[in-house]
DNA sequence: CGTATTTCTGGAAACGTTACCATGAAAACG
DNA sequence: CGTTTTCATGGTAACGTTTCCAGAAATACG
């Protein structure tokens, strides 16, 4: 059915050995039969079999890439950071999405094994600490937006903390005395993080700054929700930050419907800085977070993971505060149609 | 190293042919061996080695896919839209962006040969016709976005015609007389189908009305470039439809710097729907392509061509015309914030 | 009870490649 | 010229799994 390198060595005249030397340039070859080889190859059109390489070589140029529910162009973000440090270095990338909890991961993970060279694995909702057991131990592996207190994995991490951190410090220095905030999923790593970063600055802020906080999920739906529940208050915060832009999108949307004009009554704020967040009116105010790069950033790690030139590094990416019109404190970006990139 | 099936049989105390009957389910086991397997098997955390059974059984479970340049969310969609397909059926996707050009592509599915059991090429700049040499014939393909006339590919093409087709047919039916296109690069399969729809509405409106093209590439500064030079025109158009949306943006800054309002002086419309299409301001007209149920369909198509229960099929995604503000035709929708999904 | 079938089992051959070792020829060295 | 090194080559053993075949034990059948 399809050719092998046997057929090449048969047409060639030359033996099997001769042509994966050929062929690979590993050891020598006389001219004459470097020829042969190649020219035998071209007519038969012969090309390797992959597998049966990487079963001998121990070596299969794959990394494993194992993601969660898929969220927006945060996903099409990390593998675009991804795929051309892995192209530049050989690699291919094979995916495996929608895992979230630790038996999903842990099939898909094993699903990998003897496949891929090295594993890159996003787990939010489940930490370092559990997932050490599931991992296999003759693989390296890169853990991406994950709790990886107390374990020696190599991680990246958004720096979630300072960059909420930085965002509610902002909405206090405008001189908001009570601040909201809308979390994310209790169980998610980003969420807790970001909610910790919250608490931190309404601490420093002194007594006369005070929080409330309303439980949400992520999604838009989940903001709407949320807000709804702060606007209720006695006492009602002039100020809600979300940890997420979806969330926020909702909440801008609910407080309208209070009645609540934004960012004239409260002020919004989101994280994760999406694209249309620019687009909307009034523009949101939001934390930006290079997710390229966490996905160049990964596979830079996994390749000295993998060429054992560097120990595991666990790595922090910063984030960049974009103040726009959703805070009131904000330029009036026009609203896009100009700038080029 | 890392353990085998023979550490399990050892372990277990029977071959490594009964550890692999018992595992996997075929032949007979006897339940007391079946047990002591399942038993040593957990123990050892073994788990088996996929490139040693790909060998043997011909099967990776793997779908290779290859793109070209990631354009903006468009890459994300159709991932989006095949990885759910692909799992439940069992399969993984190896991804290889960063490929146009018959050679690079060529030299992608090359790197695949052993490693997949069928392929996704997406090959808008290289038609069927030139790809069939490069492409392996044991290995099953389906093409998107390419031109596979006279070849027997499965393919899945969006209706690129059909949409354009669409769109110049309403922006003549708001009465325009002269309309502009700013087309997409001349090799690129979808630019050459749009610019082809424009053609036949522009030809079946009648002799009041008549089309002017400029050149664009399909980016933002592409469109600005190509908008200033229609508008330049000495009869300058009062409707410029875009090969996609990315140059409409483009465009409409090009057309406001200028002096032209839209769409009170120049309706402006744009393909692909882009998200952010919705925010900006005017809202963007476009022509709407379910590239997720592209992906989907693809791997559909490809389990198909696997199991041999069907033809190969070229298929034709329709469209939808989606008004906006843009092209004046359209309703005022408000800046979103209001409607979840 | 003898034979034919089933059930269970293990040894060995594949799968297509590269790595290891051995061999002979040619070249370099003293 | 004899000896050592290099070069070129091929045979064969891996790699870890499944599949094929054959044999042994157990069961069914007449």
């Amino acid at each position: 059915m399809s050719i092998t390198i046997r057929d090449v060595a048969l047409k060639a005249g030359v033996s099997v050995t001769t042509v994966s030397r050929a062929l690979n340039g590993t050891g020598p070859v006389s001219d004459d039969a470097r020829r042969r080889v190649t020219e035998a190859s071209a007519e038969l059109r012969y090309m390797p079999h992959g597998t049966a390489r990487s079963l001998i070589t121990r070596r299969t140029d794959v990394f494993g890439v194992v993601l969660p529910d898929l969220f927006g162009e945060f996903f099409s973000e990390v593998i675009r950071g991804m795929d051309p440090q892995a192209q530049q270095r050989g690699y291919h990338l094979l995916l495996s999405g929608s895992h979230d909890g630790r038996r999903e991961i842990e099939f898909a993970v094993g699903a990998m094994r003897g496949r891929v060279d090295g594993m890159i694995v996003m787990s939010p909702d489940v930490s370092g600490a559990e997932l050490a057991a599931s991992l296999p131990p003759d693989v390296p592996v890169v853990l991406l937006n994950c709790d990886v207190a107390g374990t020696d994995f190599s991680a990246i991490n958004v720096d979630n903390y300072g960059g909420a951190l930085q965002m509610v410090r902002h909405l206090t220095g405008l001189g908001h005395r009570r601040v909201g905030m809308i979390t994310g999923s209790a169980a998610n790593f980003d969420a807790r993080e970001r909610l910790r970063g919250f608490r931190a600055a309404i601490g420093e802020a002194g007594a006369m700054v005070t929080g409330v906080e309303a439980a949400g999920d992520f999604t838009e739906a989940g903001g709407y929700r949320a807000a709804l529940e702060l606007a209720r208050e006695a006492d009602a915060p002039t100020a809600v930050f979300c940890a997420n832009d979806s969330m926020a999108v909702g909440a801008i949307s609910a407080l309208r419907g209070a009645g609540r004009r934004v960012p004239d009554d409260v002020a919004v704020a989101g994280f994760d800085d999406i694209p249309i967040g620019r687009y909307l009116s009034p523009s949101l105010s939001s934390v930006r977070v290079d997710v390229n790069r966490m996905g160049a950033r990964a596979v830079e790690l996994l390749c000295h993971a993998i060429a054992g030139d560097a120990p595991p590094a666990q790595e922090l990416l910063d984030t960049r505060l974009v103040v726009r019109r959703s805070c009131g404190g904000g330029t009036d970006e026009p609203p896009s149609l100009q700038d080029f990139r």
